[in-house]
This record gives C-alpha cells, sequence and structure tokens, in this order.
DNA sequence: TTTTATACCTTGACAGGCGAGGTATATTGT
DNA sequence: ACAATATACCTCGCCTGTCAAGGTATAAAA
C-alpha cells in the first residue's frame, strides 16, 4: 500500500466501525470500500483486518453472523454495537485532537 | 499521556526531525518542547525518543555530537543532515495525504 | 541530606501489522 | 474441459515501534 501503516495504525479499529455504522458488513466488502474511497492507496490487509475483528468482538464493540448466503463464499457479518457506537466517536474525537496537536508540530 | 500512542506512531520521527529543523538540539529539550507546544498533552517517553534517534542516525537523517558543558549533565546533541531534511520533507506530505484519507474515511 | 530537575542509557515484554500460507465456491476466459 | 480470477474466510509467526522498569551521573533546591 502506498501510505504507511504506521500512519494508519491506532485508526484501524475506527476505520472499521467507521464502516459499520453505515451499514453490517463483512471483511472482504469493508476492504472494498476503503479501496473504492481512497483511490486504492490504503488497504487494509486481510491479516490484519481479522486481527482487527477479533479485538473489536473481544472488547464489545461488534457483534458477528453468518450471512445466508446460498450461493458463492459464506460472509460472516459484522454489526456495530452501542458500545462500539460510543468508543467509534471518543476515537474521532481523539483523532481530531491528535491531527491538531500533530500538525502544530510539524508546522 | 493523553494522546493513544497508536495516533502519535509513524509520526514520531518526524516530530524529532521537526524540532531539529529550527536548531540542533538533544533529547531532553526536544521532548520539553513538544511538551510545551502541546499542553503536556503529548510527550514521547524516552526509551521511545532515544530508540528513534538510533533509528534516526542509523538512516543518516541526522548526525550526533557531544556538547561542551562545563557544569550539569552532559547532552548528546543531533542536528538534521541534508538527507534528514529531505526525508522530513517527504513524511509532511506523506501525513497530509493519509490525515485526508482518515478523515475521508470517518467522515 | 534528601528530593527534584537535568540528562543520558539498556533490556525485555507487548501489541499491531502483515507476509506467507491455507480452505472453499463461483465466474470468466481460452 | 480446464485454468485463471474473483469472492470470501482463516491461522501462524516474524518484525517493528512503544514503553515500563531499571540504571548512571551532576546540580540545585528544600
Amino acid at each position: 500500500m502506498s501510505i504507511a501503516s504506521d500512519l494508519l495504525r491506532g485508526n484501524t479499529d475506527t476505520i472499521i466501525l467507521a464502516s459499520l455504522t453505515e451499514h453490517d458488513s463483512y471483511g472482504y466488502l469493508i476492504n472494498k470500500e476503503i479501496m473504492a474511497k481512497t483511490d486504492s492507496q490504503m488497504e487494509l490487509k486481510d491479516a490484519t483486518l481479522y486481527s482487527a475483528f477479533r479485538r473489536l468482538e473481544k472488547d464489545g464493540l461488534v457483534n458477528t453472523y453468518w450471512g445466508d448466503e446460498e450461493v458463492g463464499a459464506r460472509r460472516r457479518y459484522y454489526s456495530i454495537t452501542d458500545k462500539g457506537r460510543e468508543v467509534y466517536e471518543q476515537n474521532k474525537a481523539e483523532w481530531q485532537k491528535a491531527k491538531q496537536m500533530i500538525d502544530s508540530l510539524l508546522a
């Protein structure tokens, strides 16, 4: 990917949560949407994505269920929980703050 | 510190380089200046700072020399190299791009 | 004389990203 | 008919950056 992953780190969970506030989704789609929105300049690697899901699930920020596709590969869907929405808002706020501070330091 | 370190990650080297574009400096002072500029909301831990210095030195982005203090604790000064300035500018540009993309994903 | 501030340093644990590998189904190309 | 590509999931183990915890040494302040 063209953007250093260390610049993304700390935002991956938030980005996934952001996607889930729009609609329930599944790994493959979330990644496609991110690539579409960023002109393929940003991408979450499989392994990164799935380890994030484990984390989010463990922390109770998302729920998961299997889709009922009758054709094609099965999909594991995720939905955001109330706690997930809360954390999402907090993370966004923190990002705004961090962004400002970094900007002021790089000025 | 109040800002999650994962949000800082990927910017620490750039922040240090930014500091060094203003004037030669040393670890303790760089940290103090960062805290002053961010109202103590951001801080680089010793160990983080010094491991960053090692990295920057290894990559030829900074040079180092001992200060000639005759009183008080000795200081190891760092100065930014031409390559360091180059990388600094690149990093800043990358940060601008990453920032925009993350913002667009969290919108 | 003890604490605080200045100033440096190392070690080892930990967490997140991700390369490399794997499984399975459906479609498209030749 | 067969191969390749796209969809869709998963695990293991390495790598890197952060940082808690520990250490050294000097000077000023309480």
